[in-house]
DNA sequence: TTCACAATTTTGTTGCAACAAAAATGGGGC
DNA sequence: GCCCCATTTTTGTTGCAACAAAATTGTGAA
């Protein structure tokens, strides 16, 4: 008694939403650092800039403003989020739950054909920091954790991870210089992909978490020179 | 009529909007058991269930699917999700992960009169499972529960796990007699509230984390014994 | 000049109609 | 009697116009 929608099951991506296609493009916007924190969206605004009907744009900025990735900033504002210490601590207390889970999970599936993807991956953002294209670097790096994420199996999860990354990722795009200092996040990477290729779960979660760690000091300490400087 | 904006400011959340209150109706209803897993539901019927027109039924629909508290079973059809055992193993997962974190916070923050209302929301449990209300107990079951978690003073973590409540509410509505076999969580919630009364971070924790547990153990008995049966 | 207030513009929300696609129905052929 | 296909109905999506509320601008008086 099956249904038959195996053969549309493959092709209905291609047949989208357009309100599925403008969150997601939203969504990509967000994290890429094309609307910065702060930045007010309108739903005419984001319709022209989209191309499509107030009726989309408006079915995705709600969904972005229900999962936090967008916030009301007054009655008929809504804007990226600025975050301030506490929500900055807040998520990264919730990633480290979650993303530790995560990577825990994805050291029970990994495969070699994963760690080379790591590695490639890796290069890719060792050769985007060399050349000071930090924007792309930000991009590889969140393949990397994605790519590592969704080896867990559990998509929801994923799913979870990615609007925390949608609220953190803005900020992000604040402190391109100090990337570069230290080299972002390499020696975990290398760690993770160790950790992997050995089936170690308890060793990859501990690599994740040191990342992240890293990277809250690296945004709090960023954040502080700003409220001071 | 009388605009008054300055008084609204502080009331500001009276003014609701259609599509927000279409969200929260439904969500208490998926909670409450009124959809029950496999329901279908349409825009134009929950249009109608809530006396709105299409755009915020829609809206709500949406929102909800986003966050995986309704699933799409075909092209044109969504319905209230039936949990396989792959799904619930992921998010009680998740929950562990999340709700132990909150259970953690809350312990910093929980006060005497805290312990009170969590006494109270326990006996209206207690009543309720006594008198076979099911649904009521199920409801201030939940009430207990989120009543901990704001305490850790993380609102979108609160927003997140009661996304994963969402998920799994419906599923326990099928599993009414088991409740009173075993008293739903009694113990549990006793150990819980006297390691808020002293503060103890872990141990709140772990009474949550075995509450958690005990509740995915019986709802894995409960739907193994229908698939067999 | 500055402040208050009214008019205008911008903006979000909502309902609705038009369209497309999927499901349901029913009728005709085998 | 059963199955296939055309027709009808149901349903989701989308664009749009009307409305309300907030922000902005402009104007006039003190």
């Amino acid at each position: 008694m099956s249904d038959v929608p195996n053969e549309t099951a493959q092709v209905e991506r291609a047949m989208e939403r357009l309100g599925d296609a403008a969150y997601r493009e939203m969504k990509e916007r967000i994290i890429r650092g094309v609307y910065k924190p702060g930045h007010k969206l309108t739903v005419r605004a984001v319709a022209q800039d989209l191309d499509v009907s107030t009726t989309p744009a408006r079915d995705a900025i709600n969904r972005l403003t229900n999962e936090g990735a967008l916030v009301y900033a007054g009655p008929k504002t809504v804007v990226v989020p600025v975050l301030d210490a506490a929500a900055l601590r807040e998520i990264t207390l919730t990633r480290l739950a979650l993303e530790g889970l995560a990577s825990e999970q994805a050291a029970l599936h990994g495969t070699p054909e994963d760690v080379n993807k790591l590695r490639s991956l890796q290069a890719l953002i060792n050769v985007a920091l060399e050349e000071k294209r930090y924007a792309e670097a930000l991009w590889h790096n969140k393949e990397f954790h994605f790519l590592i994420y969704r080896l867990s199996g559990f998509p929801h999860l994923v799913s979870i991870i990615e609007s925390l990354w949608l609220r953190i990722g803005p900020s992000l795009h604040n402190l391109y210089p100090e990337f570069a200092r230290e080299k972002y996040g390499v020696r975990n990477h290398e760690v993770a992909m160790e950790a992997l290729e050995e089936r170690d779960g308890a060793g990859l979660r501990a690599a994740m978490e040191n990342d992240i760690r890293d990277g809250y000091r690296r945004l709090k300490r960023a954040n502080q020179e700003r409220d001071e400087g």
